[in-house]
DNA sequence: TAATGTTACGCAAACGATTGCGCAATCGTT
DNA sequence: AACGATTGCGCAATCGTTTGCGTAACATTA
């Protein structure tokens, strides 16, 4: 920058002036910076100039696994939108350890990035805690925490369950199976609610022994359709809280014969690229995650810009996407 | 680090040097600074240091589009190897756009990272130049660009290609089909040379008819499935050269009712998840994807250290992963 | 004419580290 | 006792910006 300004004849102030339209600049002197910049290839150094505005044009995101097809969607609309308004994004795997989830929010921190998306590895909220007293812009992503007042956005999983179970009752199924995820997952027990109330309003039973519980792997959903279609009286219908489980049940399904969707019903959740390749293709409740990762990011830039605003809390709807995987109920 | 200093009452420099262990300091100085930097919870701030040392412990990764499964296990990969070494890595998608790539490798530059990993956007080197010639540690990954010389690594696809090849030739099929890629991608002329390759070794002749094209993606692997199925003399499997084409296929002969595999063998590309997850699990051609990222970052760090040493080209190994989509033919 | 605004610009102090150079004290050797 | 080597430490420049404060010159107003 000192030679830039030497070279047009001015201080390294207007020069930086003209680089930032900061303050007023004649034109002849504007014209003869630029000129100077363009000979002497000038480009101006961030780091120096994050070192003395505190401002490093990035934010990092914090998530159990990127290469998880959910999470990964997640981190596209992330990075998208903060791209868009001039963000890079540092890409933090925790593989759900809080240890390696400390370390992660403590770089982050001393990289100084001006914001965190954060998708909480567990139900502790140390870390998230730690940030917020260290005043890091922060918005959780998919997890309630409803112990600490901060921004978050996530799906309504409640809505997702009543959806999933009011198609399969339209359907005229009347004994509809679920698998559940691990029971301390806030989500899982959410569509549990939304899938107790469809049944409910429908005046239909509600039936813990068709209640299975998985952890949302394949095997999980194989095995727990296994459970679930060899009691005495089998579900005509099986709705899987996450699409993986889903193609568990149609594998076990496809495996024994039991005909999908003539003979059974089957429902996932999420809508990952694998519910449209499946055979047959899924009937799921789609999960809008793209956008999730983006409004999450545009909430983060905006509590960047004005950090003293309430904390908002927003929460996106699902929607049912109905595939071949579902068909009336026949005796 | 002025306060430390002064609360030890020592000098900055000092301070500087215990923290850094870069000269020896007698130990009750170092216990001092150490003392004062506790009791004051100081933190060293990382952008000074970088400025000053222009090093920013941050490697950026360039690439077409991280949701992808494929591209998603390479990043993780790449992520645990550089947290590992005390690395984070700057997330940029290109969407496989030239004029993206561009902006992001400039963005990377001023953001001083140390080194990037790039996958490239198209066959234009112009962006993969524009680094070298600014001299920033580069390793190209999964694309081959013999017109540069400069570090890469990328897996055997001519050898993939002769396993799948191989091992439906072992099963006794004498027509095998191919779904190709797109014909400017190198790597997918590769796999056709493997495959011809082992065509010719068993002394069956090349018939360019069962050769059809395909994008990469499942609808293609449907129609191309159609084709090949519909003429005359159709082939007794097919080699599709990912697994999303190869599931493609699987639907197809699903839907007009071809066995597989008693009718039909299928074989794939890549060993993402879904080839696992689909119906019947997907023999295919197992390309180390976590392996590469790691691979791949290893030998970027070393370049970091040492940029004068010679290029290497790493090619990484296919294995073929034996499922059930492949069987004996029979007539 | 004098007082007041307005416009255009520069000085130099931050921002927080790292590091070349120099200096004093101690030690070992002859 | 003299001298060089070694050890332990500090001064101040440097990395490359941004920005509060100050000062001219000129225009406007009363």
């Amino acid at each position: 920058m000192r030679d830039v300004a030497q070279h047009a004849g001015v201080s390294v102030t207007t020069v930086s002036h003209v680089i930032n339209n900061t303050r007023p600049v004649s034109d002849e002197l504007r014209m003869r910076v630029t000129e100077a910049m363009q000979e002497l290839g000038y480009q101006t150094n961030i780091l120096a100039r994050s070192l003395r505005k505190g401002e490093t044009l990035t934010v990092g995101v914090i998530l159990p696994d990127s290469a998880n097809p959910f999470f990964a969607e997640v981190v596209r609309g992330v990075e998208d939108a903060s791209f868009i308004n001039g963000y890079s994004v540092i890409l933090c795997n925790t593989d759900s350890n809080l240890e390696k989830e400390r370390i992660y929010t403590d770089v982050l921190v001393k990289k100084q990035v001006d914001g965190i998306l954060f998708i909480a590895a567990g139900l502790s909220t140390e870390n998230i805690q730690s940030l917020l007293d260290r005043e890091m812009p922060l918005v959780i992503v998919d997890r309630q925490v409803p112990e600490i007042n901060v921004d978050c956005v996530l799906t309504n999983n409640r809505q997702g369950g009543y959806l999933a179970a009011q198609h399969l009752i339209n359907l005229g199924h009347r004994r509809i199976g679920c698998i559940v995820g691990p029971e301390n997952i806030r989500s899982s027990l959410e569509r549990l609610t939304g899938y107790r109330e469809a049944i409910q309003e429908a005046g239909l039973p509600f039936d813990e022994t068709i209640i299975v519980k998985g952890d949302f792997q394949y095997e999980s959903g194989y095995e727990a359709a296994q459970r679930l279609l060899t009691i005495g009286d089998p579900p005509s219908a099986i709705f899987a809280f996450n699409d993986l489980m889903a193609v568990g049940v149609l594998s076990y399904a496809l495996e024994k014969g039991y005909p999908v969707p003539a003979g059974l019903s089957v429902v996932g959740f999420d809508d990952v690229r694998l519910a449209v390749y499946a055979n047959p293709p899924i009937t799921t409740v789609m999960q809008p995650k793209y956008e999730i990762g983006e409004l999450a990011t545009q909430i983060l830039l905006e509590r960047m810009k004005n950090p003293e605003t309430y904390p908002r809390q927003r929460m996106l709807e699902t929607r049912l996407v109905v595939r071949k995987s579902t068909a009336p109920f026949q005796n």
